[in-house]
DNA sequence: TTGAAAGCGCTACCAA
DNA sequence: TTGGTAGCGCTTTCAA
């Protein structure tokens, strides 16, 4: 394999020092302008780019962010949040000229992959998703002390920034407007309780419920599967008492659980309203379209990656808060009964 | 920041030299084996692991390999592809220490992306997917002297090892069942024909057509967007003679066809059977599920992982075949007229 | 404004 | 089997 040309043949051909090359090429002052024209002209001519692992020896920094993800593949296949979350990433980490080290693993072998990635240098930020009850690898990161935002703040101490993005409002309105609409008895198909983010859709159902003087309705926590997402509407459909609105804690629940019911003769909404999370690209385009609650998964990881960039060069350490969830309301909602 | 230790420290703690310690790591020959577990065991007291740029500058190895991808965003937020294929890719990579360099990109980036990566010795070995009609990315990555694989065979010379999934067999069986049910004007709803896939999948249809003696259904091209399914569907649907059966290039525009079909009035699969592509993990709980032809992403990516790793480090690059997509019959299809 | 040279931490070669 | 040492290609300091 022909080496790619290195700085010292730019060097040569542009008549100057390595140095100079370095310096025209990292946009640092005391090269003249005559002199940077003549060396990036002998660069492109050679097609030369600086070498990553050379550069990063050099300036101690691996110009790479680290996120860890411990989500079982049969979940990945139908994640509507991290591919765009990873290219909202993306979009602000290229143009910079770092890139983002993605691990697939399981969870007992998450923490050891962030250790990993930081002692051996490959990354100098990290991004923590999926925060858990009691999450360590908050205080794990601060004692590595690799530099990490956290999507949404954590339950333990605050070591780094949060990027936040509120999905309580969306859930609240989402209630609210079952309530509105007639519905008394509403349940929830709940994600893991070990998540936040899972608790929180929760907790603000039954928030919502107890303010307006409800009830709290059926509740089942599921794994996030479509499959969990349809055992759990069976089991509340089935009750003496069955609620007539579900709120789900993903769509693709939700969408399981509209078949669900579709296929025991329900209809939705007369007979069932149904509420879905993430606002997947498919769910308006389903019979009837499903309503659900949006949260700007891109925009997230854009700024996820911004902010992070901006603690590891500045030490900008400050929580970012982003437009809250909306609810989308959609055909899969109605009055109770139907009328 | 304090440094992470070093070789030169791991050395002075076992009383060896930073060569010793150096073989130790690489499992080399050359060092007695209680010297190593002395050598391993300070590592580990140390907290080390070998640096990243320092070894792959020496090494002429980035171990890592890149993949540059030209989804625009809205097509990544449901695309049920490239989370499972970069799943089983990071399932191969990550035991060997290699990572994956993922660039989101226009379409118009896309060479300047690989060469970039290569250039600055990012990556050791790319993957090349999603091929298009004339790609000159096998072209490119040759003369750039990249090794790589492609999913599937390019139309252009094969100048890399290809790992195949042949998605025929799956829509021919697709195509077979609706003959053999009864169907006689049996549409498709296409890719865009730049993809090869996208061009493979329309070709299996028409030839499956006509060798059955069956005259080629209607065709509408989308982008593969749930929208541009939903719109084809409407104007398929609109046709004096229309359709009985509509096979998609994709599940989600599978699922949108479904509905506009049933907004409309008609019963799925009495009235219009559906077939799509991909089988999301959500067909099967749609109501009805939806048919569909399977593809294992998953092991897509661990296969094209494994090819890559030893086509660049054995210069292996004879082509593998995976086992075929196939067919997965569904509530979705029926006999037209439901009888 | 430019050039020379000393690292960065590792691998790999050569002697011992 | 071990230790010493010369690079790998870049950045950065210091002199010129």
């Amino acid at each position: 394999m022909a080496r790619n040309p290195t700085i010292a043949d730019v060097a040569e051909r542009a008549g100057v020092s390595k140095g100079a090359v370095s310096f025209a090429f990292n946009g640092r002052p005391g090269v003249a302008s005559a002199t940077k024209e003549r060396i990036l002209a002998a660069a492109a001519e050679l097609g030369y780019a600086p070498s990553y692992s050379a550069r990063s020896l050099s300036n101690r920094r691996a110009d790479a962010i680290g996120l860890v993800l411990a989500r079982p593949p049969e979940l990945l296949r139908a994640d509507p949040f991290f591919p765009p979350f990873i290219a909202g990433l993306e979009s602000v980490l290229a143009p910079t000229g770092r890139s983002l080290v993605l691990r697939f693993v399981s969870a007992v072998d998450e923490m050891a992959a962030y250790t990993e990635l930081s002692r051996s240098n490959r990354i100098d930020g990290a991004i923590v998703a999926d925060l858990r009850v009691g999450d360590q690898r908050p205080a794990l990161l601060a004692e590595l002390r690799v530099p990490f935002v956290s999507l949404n703040r954590p339950d333990t101490a605050g070591l780094g920034p949060a990027v936040c993005l509120d999905d309580r409002p969306g859930v609240r309105d989402a209630v609210n407007r079952l309530i509105a609409l007639g519905h008394t008895r509403i349940g929830h198909i709940a994600g893991p309780a070990e998540f936040l983010h899972a608790n929180s859709r929760q907790a603000e159902w039954a928030g919502t419920l107890a303010a307006a003087g409800l009830p709290p309705g059926p509740l089942v926590e599921t794994d996030f599967t479509a499959g969990s997402g349809a055992a759990a509407t069976e089991r509340l459909l089935a009750l003496a008492d069955r609620p007539t609105a579900l709120l789900y804690a993903n769509d693709l629940m939700a969408i399981a659980g509209m078949s669900v019911a579709q296929r025991k003769g329900l209809r939705v909404p007369e007979d069932l309203s149904v509420i879905g999370f993430d606002d997947t690209e498919i769910s308006g385009y389903l019979h009837p379209a499903l309503a659900s609650v949006r949260t700007d998964a891109y925009g997230w990881g854009a700024a996820a990656g911004g902010r992070l960039t901006e603690h590891i060069d500045n030490q900008d350490a400050t929580d970012l808060e982003l437009p809250a969830a909306q609810f989308v309301p959609r055909g899969s909602i109605g009055r109770p009964g139907g009328s």
